[in-house]
Order: structure tokens, then C-alpha cells, then sequence
DNA sequence: TCAAAAGTGTTATGTTTACACCCATGG
DNA sequence: CCATGGGTGTAAACATAACACTTTTGA
């Protein structure tokens, strides 16, 4: 019975996480220089532990990084190439993520040298990494135009200019700010706060923050900005 | 510096296989009774070896089950809940493949007691694959909506009925047909053949092809069926 | 000749795009 | 008072959805 298991060979498992962040002016990538490779940019990365589940593993290493529990984490491949890690067979399953810059910056791990990229303008990465990067923002892009997930990446309370940078950022486009904001708003998913946003400019522009009611049960589709992607979807 | 490696366990490493198929009629997944589970249907799997990557050993899985090659196939999800296999602990990346029903009936291989079940009535089975099952259906609607891969499905000559019927399929519902004959025909990615279907209809309908060239290219958006799909894309 | 499926066109509605001016404020 | 960024409306083009009748032909 158990024989047919005993024959097989077994492989390590790694996880390796794509964590974007948005500054405000442009999508970010957060990249380490660890362990074995000194040289060279890399994921965050770690192994599957035999007690937890792939998500649990990613969340958990996600955590090691930056500190941060309760963030968007979603699976994004498999990666299996026969010689992707060059020593020992590894399979990696990408996960990737969205978080609050502003969350991490106070927390940021001194045990990592860590450093945010902009996506285009990324180094040479470790073993495939750079086409998990590359899969992960099809994957968002493709994502973000059908599912509200682009708060997840803005703090508790933005602006419609700020929110129009992160599209534009991710999209790598200028949307019109009054198509963008009448298709923003009529998700009705936002909601408008009496208070403005000071400093940045003179007249100063409304906040708003997301109704999680909404937000929680809203799984269809949201918005259609969809450019061309040859997603793996 | 391999030390890292050392101290990390491995696991098994296990591919499924959603096999969909379309007989005229209703949707299907091709399922099997293997070795240690004879009461239980399954999808089909196997095991990964050491100089194959996932896709190879996802096609090669399937070629052992149908002796089809050259088939539409795609990455699913990686499942790795820690006792998704009660006897060892084993990842499993799935895949989905879109077959050719009429490819497939003249070389089933009598190695595996196999079934097409519809999407809609389908058995207990083992482990998680009712989850990937799930998945795979919802990720097919999905992708079916924006990219042309409903071809996979049907024979070279397909009418238009036939491919309305198909869809129909997919999503559980009854497309206008004006509407939809409106639709397909404007991505000009079917090129009509002056032959008709004999047989099933006194008048019968015009067979059409893909007009393959367009069909390499197009990556880009396609249709725009996809209904509510909160589909992990 | 008639039953069964194939094929086709129009209108109304909603969505998307393109586009430009006034507003509020701090300096 | 003016420079800067915030905010809003409308019309044209396009896409979608709803809907019904005519055509073909084998039995």
C-alpha cells in the first residue's frame, strides 16, 4: 500500500513571495539580498514547514520580513524547473503580496537588507525570480481590474488623486481622472470623509476609505480596466 | 553554505490532473479508480521525477491517461494543506487540460477503470480534489470569458450551434443566439468552410475552423462572458 | 407539407470615451 | 492674486441585451 510512496522521490519546497508596496509615485517591489547569494537581488524567500500549510508558509515568512500580519497574500505559480535552484532541486510556489508601505517602514526588519525597487527598474534577480516578478504583475494588473484589491495597497485613508496614481502606476498609464473617478465611484464602494487631505496641495483633496461591509462580500466584478495581458489566466 | 539545504525536509510532490471534456452535450471530467483507493473516484495524478519539470510531468500524466499529446494545459493551484494526504504528506500541483473527447474515446487506455462525469453531478472524491475540481470549473469560466481556449474542447470543424451549446455548458446558462453568433464571429477568429453538418439538423449548419494563425497571436482580451467568478485570479 | 433546427436584423439601453472649465486654498 | 492641484458634466461612439420571423430540408 504505502510502498507505491516509499519509491518516490521526494523535493525541497520553498516559497517565494513578491511583495508590492505603493509609494505614492510608483509600484514597488520588495527585494533582499540573503543568505547563500550576497551578490545578487533576491525574493523573499523560505522552505515549508512540515506542520503548516503552502499559505500559512508564505504568510509566515511574509511576517519575518515585514512584521506584518493581515495582508493580501494570494498564490501566484508553481515554479518546478529541474535546475531553477542550481545545487538542489527546489520547487518554489510564488505567492504574492500587497502591502501598506507605510505599515512596514516603522517595522522594518534590521535582519534583512531590504530594499524597495520600482517595477521598472528592477536588478538582475536570483534563479527565476525575475519571471515571478514578471507573472505577479500580469497577475495583478489582470487582477486589479477585476477585483477591488488596489486599497489593499493605499493606507486606511486616501484620495481619489492618490488612488488614480496607483492605477496609473500599475497600469503604467494616465487614466482621465473624471472617467477614472465617476468608474471608482460607482462601485460604491468608497466612502467619502469629511476631512481633507492637507499639505500635499492648496485646495487639499476628500478622503476616503473603503466599505469593508462591501468590500468583504464583493468577489465579482468590480471594475473592467483589463489592458492587453496574457495572463496565465 | 549547502548546510541550508540539508537541514530542510522534503516532501512529496504529486501532480492531479482536471481533464475536461465535451461531449455535445454537458461539460465532463474525466475521472479514474487507481491503485490505492479502488472505491474512491480520483482525478488522475501521478508522481514528479527528478529530470522533469511540473508541465512535463503534467503532460506526461496525461498522455499515460488519454495518449494525448499536444493538449491545452494549465498550472491550476498548488495544494498543500498538511494532511491533504492522510498517509504522507504530499504537495500536489494541479493542472486542467482542455481534450478533444472524440481524440480521446478511440485510445482510452484500459489500464485505469476511467469516466466522464458532468461538472454537475459529479462522485465523492479523494482527498481534495473535489476542491480542485471546484476551482478548476470556476477558473475555466474565467478564462473561457476572455481568451479563445473553448476550441480545445470541440473537434477542428465545429458549427456554431455546436460552440453556443459549448458555452452554454460552461456557464450553465442559455445564450441568445443571435447574440452570441454576433459575438464570436466579430473577434474574425473563425473562418467559415463551405461545408455543412449532416445528420443532426434536416437543414444543417456550416461548419467553421480557427483561423489558427489569429489564434497564436491573440492573447489579448477575447469575449466578455465572465459571470460572477470569484475565482483566485 | 411540416417539424426541427439554422440563420439573420433592429431597437433600446447602458457603458465607455473624449474632452475643458471652474473651484479652493496657501503662499 | 495667482499658481497648483481638485473637482465636476456632457455629448458621441460603441457595446450589449432583448426580441421574432424566415429559411432549409429530410422524413
Amino acid at each position: 500500500m504505502v510502498e507505491q510512496y516509499k519509491q518516490q522521490q521526494p523535493y525541497l519546497l520553498a516559497l517565494d513571495s513578491i511583495i508590492f508596496g505603493f509609494d505614492g509615485e510608483s509600484l514597488k517591489v520588495l527585494l533582499v539580498k540573503r543568505g547563500l547569494e550576497e551578490q545578487t537581488w533576491s525574493l523573499m524567500g523560505g522552505w515549508l514547514q512540515p506542520n503548516e500549510s503552502l499559505e500559512q508558509a508564505a504568510a509566515r515568512i511574509l511576517f519575518d520580513l515585514t512584521g506584518l500580519t493581515n495582508v493580501y497574500l494570494e498564490q501566484l505559480y508553481a515554479f518546478g524547473e529541474p535546475h531553477r535552484d542550481p545545487i538542489v532541486r527546489t520547487i518554489s510556489v510564488a505567492y504574492f503580496s500587497l502591502v501598506k508601505v507605510a505599515d512596514y517602514e516603522s517595522k522594518i526588519s534590521e535582519r534583512f537588507q531590504a530594499r524597495w525597487f520600482s517595477i521598472y527598474d528592477l536588478p538582475p534577480l536570483l534563479f527565476d525570480h525575475g519571471d515571478m516578478v514578471d507573472l505577479a504583475i500580469k497577475r495583478l494588473r489582470y487582477k486589479a481590474a477585476q477585483h477591488p484589491i488596489g486599497f489593499e495597497l493605499l493606507p486606511e485613508k486616501f484620495t481619489l488623486p492618490q488612488l488614480k496614481k496607483l492605477y496609473d502606476a500599475i497600469y503604467n498609464t494616465d487614466f482621465d481622472k473624471r472617467n477614472f473617478s465617476r468608474k471608482i465611484l460607482s462601485t460604491n464602494l468608497l466612502i467619502k470623509l469629511d476631512e481633507k487631505q492637507k499639505g500635499f496641495s492648496r485646495k487639499g483633496a476628500f478622503y476616503y476609505q473603503v466599505d469593508s461591509a462591501k468590500y468583504q462580500q464583493l468577489t465579482s466584478s468590480f471594475l473592467n480596466f483589463i489592458p492587453n495581458s496574457d495572463t496565465i489566466l
